[in-house]
DNA sequence: GTCTATACACCGATAGAC
DNA sequence: GTCTATCGGTGTATAGAC
């Protein structure tokens, strides 16, 4: 086999992790799993990790680090923020849809990190990424919208990921697509009354 | 070891996987693990149960079976819509709290179920029975307020599901007590604008 | 650096004595 | 019915040839 420096390697393994774990869920992604994905050797996984852990953790910081703003809005003027919100939602909600696998593995990352106590900060700083992102859309939308948030951003933005988490975790169970535009709307509503016009 | 007959040690198995599920999640609930638990022998599993597989879709059953409306609100004769729907929430919160391990432990059998076709519907029905109980809370709820939903009911319990979903999950993640309240108060205000007075 | 082969722990499940 | 002992399989991780 080629030789390939083990940053590559790394890089390699985690991408092929993230693969199995979205496809099969991560009590399937086992070494062996992981490298038959990368088309390794299981010495190779070892070589370029001292464990399956350090390489779950290096995942999770991987998929956090890479999140974009699913939920950014366009920037259509004349809308109210309402609108601008819901139609935000709605784009996340077409994100899902489009890679359900992929939101059922960051779920999944997250309930992970919980049961350690030495893995709870990575659940925590994909929160607070997912937050911050919430918080640059928030921004745009009272802006474009020409409106003011009354409550801290931050802590809007707080409501919104729980609210996109909630819309997530009931469409992977149920896929009822109605129901999950009913929360959107219900959830841009609620938002938008944070805000004052200007 | 005392005869037990099978289904009360079926029972007892039930019960000691739970435990182990909450406090150390799926991955670790092995038999071994729960029949430690249980105070039992590894042979007196495969008595009552043909596999952990059936175990383990015995539990979900239960649980689901078992679940109360922590949300049912209390009636309190003269609060709007909205009052009351926000202490049913946060009566709610005040559960999650006082047995997070518990929450996080259904989140677990949730994605657990999912990730198999075979079990996916035992995931359904779980949320089926979670939309249920809502559907009864807010019947009660306009019924004290005296209020119509202009939705359907059906509808507006799977948003409060999908709510109430959002705000465990953050929840366990962050443990910001203020940020749930934020996010209670908002889903409440949602939702009451889902009905008309009466 | 990469491989095959293997060590060793733990898993679900069963055999067979009592 | 209940137990101890064990099987066959799979998991993570490593040894040692190349």
């Amino acid at each position: 086999m080629a030789r390939i420096p083990a940053p590559e390697r790394r890089a390699a393994l985690i991408e092929a992790a993230l693969r199995v774990v979205s496809q099969h869920g991560i009590a399937q992604a086992t070494t062996r799993a992981i490298v038959a994905e990368a088309d390794m050797s299981l010495a190779s996984f070892h070589y370029a990790f001292d464990s399956r852990d350090e390489l779950i953790d290096e995942l999770i910081a991987t998929v956090v680090a890479r999140e974009q703003a699913a939920v950014m809005p366009e920037v259509v003027p004349g809308l109210g923020l309402r609108e601008i919100l819901e139609a935000g939602i709605l784009r996340y909600f077409e994100h899902l849809k489009a890679d359900p696998e992929h939101e059922q593995a960051m779920l999944e990352l997250t309930q992970y990190a919980l049961r350690s106590p030495d893995r709870h900060p990575l659940a925590l700083a994909q929160y607070a990424r997912y937050v911050e992102l919430a918080e640059r859309s928030l921004e745009l939308a009272a802006s474009v919208a020409d409106a003011a948030w009354r409550v801290p951003v931050a802590l809007a933005a707080r409501v919104l990921v729980a609210f996109t988490d909630g819309l997530t975790l009931t469409w992977l169970v149920d896929r009822d697509d109605d129901a999950a535009r009913a929360v959107a709307a219900a959830a841009a509503d609620a938002l938008s009354r944070m805000a004052d016009p200007r």
